[in-house]
DNA sequence: CTGAATGTATTGCTTGGCGATACGGCTGTA
DNA sequence: TACAGCCGTATCGCCAAGCAATACATTCAG
């Protein structure tokens, strides 16, 4: 039997739900209000949770009420609107310590930290972006460079550029294409080619390195974790200042280090 | 290391619904869902999380079939069960940067390391636990010494030691005797009494001490950070090596260093 | 004072979620 | 090899859980 009027369908929630027996809607909709904060810079209001998760006022008001019983939302400190909840960060330490990759590449980077005083940093790879997993901070850093599950393009990252030269050419021309390519700087490299270009480099030297493209005034160097069908898993990097390094100088101290350190896990893989 | 314990809202989905109109259970089950990795320590089954999260197999099919294509549920790398997916990090980078806390933290913990080479860390309290947000390493840790996400007990670490004292004492003896004492090592103390005799030397002091008693051959001081009202928001932890320093030197070298970040924060709330 | 936010509460309809059940594919073992 | 016991996957009819609309008390800005 035809429905007669079927309720405007919200985009978002309704084309899975109809082909798709097993989806369950409500669950999906909680992860959507959760990632509402992804466009937020401040305290949300309902309505703005509304909005950025392209639910109604009741849908956010039920699924609101339910993540702060949860404790995954909270009250901002100042009551003026919602912010992500502290539970949120139980989850994150179950997706770090149970990875494989992360479990075995932590103490590889602890250690590596005896060797070079500059930033390095170990990141999961995601197909268009890596994911900040480990951190180990030099003297001087700014709020993000410090945030576990801050997430960089891999086009325009050393440690990104690493994962990609680790892919199959095509595939990795693909997921640069899939990508609303940026300027981050004046410098950053948004040419298709170019960027391959850097990719073929990257995979004769055995590292990535970049220069002022994300960051101004920072050099990085990147090195591909790989398992071993060679696929990538992840990257370490490891970067530094331009006021205190040449690029050359720092790519002859920092790669080595950071390549035997990839090759040491990526033989667990 | 056998994680403290992270409550787990155990209690199954249905206690809530009857009173509570506005609850939508098939959100929460899915955050049970990804609640059941806290107790794991590898990968789980289907199974597995239906016995964790408290629900039958099917609804477990369901929500992780759902939460597998939000990102939020991955199939181990070698195909042997569930893991947390890495969209997981991206929630807990938001509720870490959208945190005011964290965000006038985040300098002031990152200068202080240039007063000190010991391992520093700044947790958010929870009540029974603090939680780590944000991590500078010394030179020898270990995995869990660097997880963001980890939390701990407050009875029995600095930190937690530092936001209690900051509670009255009698709000303190009630958090105290709600949480199972347990016993992490030989020396931890797991007398209530004697507990809020620490707390009341901490108050005295202006920060808390604590050796091997939660990790052998460990020594902490806490400070904690609070609001105008005087309520704790977090703490400043400083560790050391007993086999480097006595407790009286670390407390003498750490304490001030970390009581004057402290202040720096504690004064924007 | 007004108008537009905020968060909260109620209600009747119906569809989305439920849970029992079945199935084919591995893996280890008897 | 056959069997037992897992694994993940697929199907389906029933009905209460979740839905959207609506109303309301506050707060704040102009």
């Amino acid at each position: 039997m035809p429905d007669p009027k079927r309720p405007h369908s919200s985009v978002a929630s309704n084309f899975q739900a109809d082909a798709d027996r097993l989806f369950v809607r409500s669950a999906a909709r909680a992860i959507h209000v959760l990632s509402a904060f992804h466009e937020a810079d401040g305290p949300l209001s309902l309505s703005d949770i509304a909005t950025k998760a392209e639910i109604d006022r009741s849908a956010a008001q039920r699924l609101v009420h339910t993540l702060m019983t949860l404790g995954h939302i909270r009250r901002s400190p100042d009551d003026r609107g919602y912010l992500p909840g502290l539970r949120l960060l139980d989850h994150a330490h179950d997706t770090l310590r149970l990875d494989p990759v992360v479990q075995v590449a932590t103490p590889v980077i602890l250690e590596m930290r005896k060797s070079i005083a500059e930033r390095i940093d170990f990141s999961l790879y995601d197909e268009t972006r890596v994911i900040y997993a480990l951190r180990m901070q030099s003297k001087r850093e700014t709020f993000y460079a410090t945030l576990v599950g801050h997430s960089v393009p891999t086009y325009c990252t050393a440690g990104g550029r690493a994962t990609l030269c680790a892919l199959p050419p095509e595939e990795a021309r693909e997921i640069i294409n899939r990508f609303p390519l940026h300027s981050y700087t004046s410098y950053t490299n948004v040419d298709p080619d170019s960027i391959m270009n850097s990719l073929e480099q990257a995979r004769r030297d055995g590292f990535a390195q970049v220069q002022n493209e994300f960051v101004l005034g920072e050099v990085a160097i990147g090195v591909p974790v790989v398992n071993r069908q060679g696929r990538p898993l992840g990257a370490i990097h490891i970067a530094g200042s331009l006021s205190e390094w040449s690029a050359e100088d720092f790519a002859r101290r920092a790669a080595p280090i950071a390549q035997e350190a990839a090759r040491a896990i990526s033989g667990s893989f």
